[in-house]
DNA sequence: CCACCATAGTACGGTCGCCGATGTATAAGC
DNA sequence: GCTTATACATCGGCGACCGTACTATGGTGG
């Protein structure tokens, strides 16, 4: 799993959003890295519903505009903790080898 | 920066190697997880020789069989710590919104 | 003795996710 | 009335990864 959909996941974790503040939300919880572009993000949410990791919510209509609102299934939150082990294990390579990090700038 | 080129740095921080070797440890280092096919291992060694990240520090003749062995650079070593810090804000990202991750297999 | 396997590297083609770009549509702001 | 922000759709291209096949050598097993 890449970036963008990890973001995409996690930002799903709470509650079902709609397309566009999926990419708001991912933004948040990356500190600003993650910006998801049209492309990206409307790509992964059809290819995530098609994996059976999000399914469509609900769709609304809000002053003309459509929404649709995504929600994360119980794969997809399978899913998600799976990468996380993943890149937790990925880290603990890099503390083995390389020793400790530098502390983060505090959020 | 994707798993397989992250752990092929990670194998290359201690000492020079050749790609054998550098498929070999990667494959330690993750616990086994990251199995450098011929296809990604020689095409990835390549590609950060291109970028800088690795120099080729010299090549051996072994029974016949030739062996090339790679050292990082210090680009190299940046790039992996970058990479690492990228690691450990989505890892933070994913305890804060999921909660605490189960604990790990004891290695 | 011959087949197989591990070592070691080269080459090629395909796939998949990401990304930029473009287009549609509406409502708000200047 | 033109631009901006919201919201979604689609298309094409790229890059990293990966499978596969090939060359080559030396050790192991049937």
């Amino acid at each position: 799993m890449r970036e963008p959909t990890y973001f995409i996941l996690l930002a799903l974790h709470a509650e079902p959003l709609h397309g566009y503040a999926v990419a708001s939300r991912a933004k948040e919880l990356s500190d600003g890295r993650v910006e998801l572009t049209a492309g990206t993000l409307y790509g992964a949410l059809d290819r995530l519903v098609d994996e059976g990791q999000l399914v469509v919510d609900r769709e609304e209509k809000v002053n003309g505009r459509k929404r649709r609102y995504y929600r994360i299934t119980e794969a997809g939150e399978h899913a998600t903790q799976a990468e996380a082990l993943r890149l937790r294990q990925a880290l603990e390579a890099a503390a083995a080898t390389i020793g400790p990090l530098p502390k983060a700038a505090t959020a």
